[in-house]
DNA sequence: GGTTGATTCCGCGAATATCGCAGCCGGCCG
DNA sequence: CGGCCGGCTGCGATATTCGCGGAATCAACC
């Protein structure tokens, strides 16, 4: 399904999603159309997407993470709902001291504390929501077989004092 | 220093990474020369980065979220050291009650047992590190943070219950 | 007013990349 | 054997990227 082949392109556009086709083929040893072929069967399949992804803290939003314990009400229902929020970015199921995991953006605090008491903790099940606010991420990527050195690049401050 | 047409040009890229500059430019009234100098500018602050993202379930890996309390250590110091690993995603600093965030990918149990016991925690300042280990990933929305009204959301991978 | 420097934008030509298609090749099966 | 299928390649037409120089704008300053 997913051969060797596969992986050496997802990897490539791991590091650089814009990387032409041409360049990973020839890297690799595969022609521009071949890999444009299986870049469209990935895709398509839904294995791999090429997006662009920010630094929500450089953008001057807030990222928080909410770890949520459910009682009285099935996972799946409680997990639907907060899906339905647009600033919830992730949702997902888990097994360990919380239930559910929850990655949320907000303009502000403002909207923050408008989301987690107005909306999140009063969805039916939600017994427990522990917040942690980012302050600063020291990583973000997605690489698999890790190359890419830090993404810190300190030097320009974005966001003015 | 980010400006509307930054933020528009982001949002594009967010949808489809691999969208070219100058079709971009037409849409938000810019050229392709100026849309690629800002997505330069842009991706050099480390603002955006177009990467290529992958389905964890569908290639069969294990996802797994850390909450770490530091303790003795600056918690900088103890981030740049869970960045180094590369099955580590994502590394932040957090207000709240844990110091740091980490989410990690893992090929299966015995590749994640290894990491955590051999390798996590025995990291110098790492006092306590709570797994949460995902069961089903709900909802991974790689749209800017939808609060922004945007139209419809393609490029959002909501799993049907 | 004029000058300088910094910033941002545009247009342009050359180099590249993408796209769709026709054709080739090896495996597979009746 | 002969036909078929999936995957690869080469190729020409079109589109995009890239690096440049130059124009417009703005602020600071003499």
């Amino acid at each position: 399904m997913i051969d060797d082949l596969d992986r050496q392109i997802i990897d490539q556009l791991r590091v650089d999603g814009r990387r032409s086709f041409g360049e990973i083929g020839r890297s690799i040893g595969l022609s521009e159309a071949s890999v444009r072929a299986r870049f469209g069967r990935l895709q398509r399949q839904g294995v791999v997407q090429v997006v662009g992804m920010t630094d929500s803290v450089k953008l001057g939003e807030m990222e928080v993470h909410l770890a949520v314990r459910v009682h009285h009400m099935p996972v799946a229902l409680v997990a639907r709902e907060l899906s339905r929020m647009p600033e919830v970015r992730y949702v997902a199921s888990c097994v360990g001291p919380y239930d559910l995991i929850a990655d949320v953006r907000c303009r502000d605090l403002g909207h923050l504390a408008e989301l987690l008491t107005e909306r999140v903790r009063r969805v039916n099940g939600v017994a427990h929501a522990e917040a942690l606010t980012v302050l600063e991420v020291i990583k973000d990527s997605y690489l698999w077989a890790g190359f890419r050195e830090l993404p810190a690049a300190p030097g320009e401050r974005i966001i003015p004092p």
